[in-house]
DNA sequence: ATGTAC
């Protein structure tokens, strides 16, 4: 693939054949060592009927189904645009929520261990059913599938506060539930708030360093901090949602005369039936996700103030899986965009209408999660809106699971774990060792080059204390 | 990511 470098940390793949636009590689040199297939995925994103500007890939980007993970494509709904479930990923709505609390680690240290004992036993996690709300009937199902953590707060499982805190207010709008399979349904109904398995994670950590200590200070955050950090997504629910319009799609696309290079860019236009069927289904499997993080702090809210007798605060929850239409300018003239962003982060920037006042000065807190026993990052929204105001999403695999299991044994990579002063609390030992630090990229490099690259700029760093794994 | 396969 020959990439042309335009300035330092952007690449850009120029247009031949079927491209319609060219490829926008946000990276450098080393992050992008053995991205040819994901780099061949950018090319057909290229393709697809209405995509403006480019299609652009992430630092972080790596191989995914169809769409590359780490990428971002827009298309123009007046114009014959596509959505794609592969645009999105399999993961509705996976996401990023980032709590602060009221104490420092000194503070916490003594009762972190019954913290943590704690979190174990209430934090229902690991493949297949179990969940906060584990007992819930199909009317309630939908609620959760219209109003996520609006349905969650109402409830009582968390603050009227939260919501201002959340993207899109904690709800996306115009889900339609009709759209969601009876099987998607009845997958979902056993998993209300979980954490699934995975990278998925909860982790007690620290602020360990701040770079911005202007934009730290509006999130609510300060060196030395204790703060939650839960990385979940839509579950069950989310999968077979995306695996039904996928099937749809692939059946429907030829009426429309639309051809892909690849199957698994499955699309059809923003407008047509399918696409809309589509859009209102990835909406409701979006507000499972939301409910089911806002369910998930709602657990570690409790924990924190009967084991520490301390507060925690919401300072964001931001998806990285998503498309949202919205409107930008494309060569100078505002358009009305279907906005795909798959293991990319939506990052506004300083003023952004669509942001809470208190943090409007600032910019949007981005949370990019890292690998298990790695640092984690708060990034911002900066001006520019390159790829549509958007970033990176976190660290990409490097290593299969079989390979890291292979790589090192679950009680080994515990033990290591705990000489580092992070406490865990694994389900599985095999599910540990598959994601063990060596088996990702450096989420370091990911976040210098994204902010190298112009897309967000450093807020803080932040490392575990513990970690609850499925 | 995912009842790690329809």
């Amino acid at each position: 693939m020959e990439l042309v470098e335009e300035r330092p940390h952007r690449f850009r793949i120029d247009r031949r054949g079927r491209m319609r636009v060219p490829g926008v590689v946000f990276a450098s040199r080393a992050l992008l060592r053995d991205a040819e297939k994901s780099l061949e995925q950018v090319v057909h994103v290229a393709t697809l009927p209405g995509i403006v500007a480019a299609s652009y890939a992430m630092p972080d980007i790596h191989w995914g189904y169809g769409f590359p993970i780490g990428g971002v494509a827009a298309t123009d709904v007046d114009d014959g645009g596509v959505v794609s479930p592969g645009g999105v990923g399999f993961d509705i709505s996976c996401g990023v929520r980032l709590l602060a609390a009221d104490v420092d680690r000194q503070a916490l240290e003594p009762a972190l261990p019954a913290v943590m004992d704690a979190l174990d036993r209430a934090i229902p996690r690991g493949a297949g059913p179990g969940g906060v709300w584990r007992s819930i009937g199909p009317r309630q199902l939908e609620r959760i599938l219209r109003g996520g953590s609006q349905y969650a707060v109402a409830e009582g499982y968390g603050e009227e506060r939260d919501l201002g805190r959340c993207e899109d207010g904690g709800a996306v709008a115009d889900a339609d539930v009709g759209q969601v399979s009876e099987r998607a349904r009845e997958r979902g109904l056993g998993q209300v708030g979980s954490l699934g398995s995975g990278n998925h994670f909860l982790e007690v950590q620290q602020v360990d360093e701040v770079y911005d200590e202007t934009a730290a200070a509006a999130f609510g955050l300060a060196a030395g901090q204790v703060c939650v950090m839960i990385h979940c997504g839509s579950r069950g629910l989310g999968h077979q949602t995306c695996t039904d319009h996928v099937r749809v799609m692939d059946r429907a696309m030829s009426r429309y005369g639309i051809t892909v290079p690849d199957r698994q860019l499955a699309c059809t236009p923003v407008e047509s039936p399918e696409g809309q069927a589509y859009l209102g289904a990835m909406a409701a499997a979006a507000n499972y996700g939301r409910a089911n993080r806002q369910l998930l702090s709602d657990a570690a809210r409790r924990i924190f103030r009967r084991t520490a007798g301390a507060r925690l605060s919401l300072v964001y929850d931001v998806s990285h899986n998503l498309a949202k239409i919205e409107t930008h300018p494309v060569a100078g003239v505002p358009r009305l965009l279907c906005v795909h962003r798959k293991g990319a982060t939506r990052a506004f920037p300083p003023g952004h209408p669509d942001l809470p006042e208190d943090l409007r000065e600032v910019g949007q807190p981005v949370l990019i999660p890292g690998t298990m026993g790695t640092a984690s990052y708060v990034l911002a929204g900066v001006p520019g809106g390159d790829a549509f105001f958007s970033t990176c999403h976190g660290a990409g695999r490097v290593m299969s699971r079989h390979q890291a299991a292979r790589a090192i044994g679950g009680k080994e990579l515990r033990t290591r774990l705990e000489a580092q002063g992070i406490a865990v609390r694994p389900r599985s030992l095999r599910g540990l060792s598959e994601e063990t630090p060596e088996a990702y990229k450096d989420v370091g490099a990911v976040v210098a080059a994204s902010e190298g690259a112009g897309l967000c700029r450093t807020v803080a760093r932040l490392v575990p204390l513990g970690v609850v794994k499925g």
